[in-house]
DNA sequence: TCGATAATGAACATTGTGTTCGATAAAATA
DNA sequence: TATTTTATCGAACACAATGTTCATTATCGA
């Protein structure tokens, strides 16, 4: 029944590793945090009072969230909470925006190595067991009170925007090589990515903003009954069946655990 | 094929008077402009200088929004292009986003008077033959320099907001009547509404996003290929068709100008 | 014309931002 | 350990924007 929306997942599963915007790490402005993250790992040394430091800021926000909401932080507070000096803040970030991007690269850090980690102990030289999208509302759940401090708010657009670029960046060329094989698929293909993340994100944040009365396992199966058949249609009719006979299940070339060394390489240093 | 969102709509159309969410009118805080105009449509007074002076501000805040976008401008902005005095500002809103609401709420005034004289003119004494969804696109088009402006920005989260209470005011009631007849639709009614206001919003803000590649005509499409199966699929297998019955195509009681002048009525003055 | 009321604008207090710089402390290095 | 390098400190500062106050002036409705 679910085959469409199995079929995307598998293929969007393999083909994460084949391609990496740039653009989706940060919006704009942080991209010294990536150039340190990126020094950190390739040489393997960072002053001790750097990362002492970067960790006290990012406590102290994240802290500060859950109990007051981004929105009301002042750069002083967290000065304050993480017992650091002025100058020193603003030798590491620009604002307080950056500061809070360069905390959700670590949640999503700590999401993609979590989701490597499921991934190696189920690997049985199939193609991955994984369900992503459940796996993201478990992660969205054990996090709740920081998602739920920030999204909604009015900075929280930023953190959606990211989100919602994170994903599409994970989406867009499966979906694009499903789509390739329809002449002309009814919807544009640009469209039904946006749409597919925007309903994932809309689900998230309901699930959010209502205190999670249902299980992660719950949403996922909502989320699947929603979208499949819009894929479907998005697709055009059902002929588009036939088209997934292109897609073989097994993975290509190399192993999987070849594709998941290079999933964790391309979430540091891009190049640019 | 479409019956089922056609249904939808039909009785959306219909219940749309039989509600009203005072708290949907505004988020929070300018429960003073909401007044003020009440004051207006009832006493049928208000001072010319009292109107100037607001028109001034939200033509001055309209512009410079399209010049520089909305994050960008300060009070004294429009304080300068409205050649008006500090401490009037103050004295009309609290602050620069309550302005911004307060002419959100024109520009959704100026809709809902667009569709009643559209429904007026096309009313045959049947049910209304006007889509919303296609006006609500067209709408958008022809306002597309502002929205854009606003829409996706950091602020732009409080009007989409907005819009979004706006929407789903509009639809739960239809929806939650349609659900009534299923025993235990698989997915909760209160999602699905969610869903489908987000789903709309989304194509929108797409739309916008993307320079309106596609008309009005092509959006509303793609957002009934989109959705339909999904409102079916949310209300479980196929067997809610026969739900529809209970509703006939009539309108229960009265005219439907009589409806539709309750219409015009709950945009002013709801009883808080 | 007159009383009421809105607009004016300058002055002010306040808050938060982001920068600068010499002194100090703590790392890395040899 | 001695030396060099580098991060932190913290107070002072300039600045930008907010929102308030109040005596004065202009404009309105009747």
């Amino acid at each position: 029944m679910n085959i469409v929306f199995d079929k995307i997942i598998t293929i969007f599963h393999r083909s994460v590793n084949n391609q990496y915007d740039p653009d989706c790490s940060l919006p704009n402005k942080s991209a010294s945090s990536v150039r340190q993250k990126c020094r950190f790992m390739k040489e393997k040394k960072e002053d001790r009072r750097i990362s002492r430091t970067r960790k006290l800021m990012h406590e102290a926000l994240m802290s500060l969230i859950m109990e007051k909401g981004y929105e009301d932080i002042t750069v002083q507070d967290i000065l304050d909470r993480a017992d650091a000096g002025r100058s020193t803040f603003y030798a590491h970030y620009r604002d307080k925006d950056e500061l809070l991007l360069s905390s959700f690269e670590h949640l999503r850090d700590l999401f993609e190595q979590q989701q490597q980690a499921l991934f190696a102990s189920r690997n049985t030289g199939q193609d991955p067991e994984v369900n992503i999208i459940l796996e993201l509302f478990r992660h969205t759940g054990e996090h709740h009170k920081l998602y739920k401090a920030i999204a909604g708010k009015k900075s929280g657009e930023m953190i959606l925007k990211y989100l919602h670029r994170y994903l599409k960046n994970l989406l867009i060329v499966p979906v694009a090589k499903l789509m390739k094989s329809r002449k002309s698929p009814p919807v544009p293909i640009e469209i039904t990515t946006h749409y597919l993340v925007s309903s994932l994100i809309s689900l998230i944040t309901w699930w959010l903003d209502n205190n999670m009365p249902y299980s992660a396992e719950k949403m996922d199966e909502i989320f699947r009954i929603l979208t499949t058949s819009s894929i479907e249609a998005a697709f055009g009719n059902n002929k588009e069946i036939n088209g997934y006979d292109i897609f073989s299940n097994r993975h290509p070339e190399g192993s999987v655990k070849a594709f998941y060394s290079n999933f964790i390489d391309r979430n540091c240093c891009p190049e640019q």
